[in-house]
DNA sequence: GTGGTCTAGACCACT
DNA sequence: GTGGTCTAGACCACG
């Protein structure tokens, strides 16, 4: 696993949205068996807590769930699973249109850069 | 000035999302004197520490400049008040579009979840 | 047997919780004799060892004994059967009553939320 | 504060249920502030992460907001609250019922336990 | 001084 | 060896 933790924002959350978008890809696969919490805390480089914590979250938001002496597991619960990535793109969805108009853009305006932005991602990297 | 404060995010950068809106919209025209810090942060009701933190990274961005003694001003550099408005739309897009690739949807279907939270927000609210 | 293990408390003490209702109910009668550990073990779909302490901990309770090479049978004492019956069940009202006074209800509230409980319980299911 | 901390249940667990009951009953106040959490971790003899975990979920659950560098308090919502102490004592109702059906008992027969329980507790006492 | 996050290292119950 | 909890002590951003 090549992993990358990135700034400011606190590792646990950014642990969750690789094992969110792990699921939304289909990397990892309902009922799958993940690896037990110090094997993967060792693979992100990160204190086990700080994974169990990451995991736990996941936990109660449905994601995931164990069992105590087995290990953990990716819920086979398809409906939860696509729910859970609707409102996670409703989120985010929200909090762009928020900023857009926060910056006094309209609508439509907030449309066509969202539109350069995926066709410029389409082709090459912006940033290095 | 009515302003309410929220909760989780540091005040100093919803001052400072504030002021851009601001002059994106032009109720601060570019080269207005704006008033006094301590004055500010009476009306916004925050520390002065605070208000001083959120105008110093708004000259930072350039959106400000100041002359020591006579007071501070938005920038006449109509632009570059442009260009950082472009500029954090960009980014604001890039990130949207980063999200919703990263659970796994097309550019139609972000285009999709946008164009019905835009709506949803015109008319209602959706949180508590 | 159909048998239903759930999710987070001791697989223990849920096959206890199947014992204690099955003579209760009378599905298993003073001085039956119950299947060897491995069979029941096999049955339930758990592991021996779990069988095993399942068991041992009802025979503290009295409510199973054993004849070293014979096996292991349900007591003969109607009068401990029901005393233990009775016991758990005034534990069970008192913790209830505890946490109802704790919360700040009246008796007779606490009254209501349980006819209201047993009711629905009667008909569907409340959680997913 | 007199606390006793007591057995085989997670102490944060614990020391939620304490918070919870202390809204329910009056002892804490909507929009009150709490001590902060060290010293609140001082007064139950835990471990400030331990104290820091029992708040934060509760925070989770809506009984309290924190303002990061100003103080931990509890909500205002107080329809909130009532909803809260509600879904308690249905979790209770609840648990009860499924105990008592466990062993065997009818809903009449659960109903006279629980009466003679808030009974007996309303005089004196039964255990040491 | 406030809440929040993180590491390090330990112990426990269960299988 | 699994998940879960806890302590100890540290550091950070914010006001």
């Amino acid at each position: 696993m090549n992993i990358k933790l990135d700034d400011n924002i606190p590792i646990y959350l950014q642990i969750m949205s690789i094992f969110r978008r792990m699921t939304a890809s289909g990397d990892l696969k309902p009922g799958e068996r993940i690896a037990p919490v110090r094997e993967l805390a060792k693979d992100f480089g990160v204190n086990p807590n700080t994974m169990q914590r990451a995991l736990s979250e996941l936990e109660k938001e449905g994601l995931l769930f164990s069992e105590r002496t087995n290990g953990r597991f990716v819920t086979k619960n398809i409906a939860l699973l696509n729910e859970l990535r609707s409102h996670e793109a409703m989120d985010a969805a929200e909090t762009y249109w928020q900023q857009m108009k926060s910056l006094g853009f309209s609508k439509e305006e907030a449309l066509d850069f969202f539109i350069k932005s995926a066709a410029e991602r389409g082709q090459g990297k912006r940033h290095a």
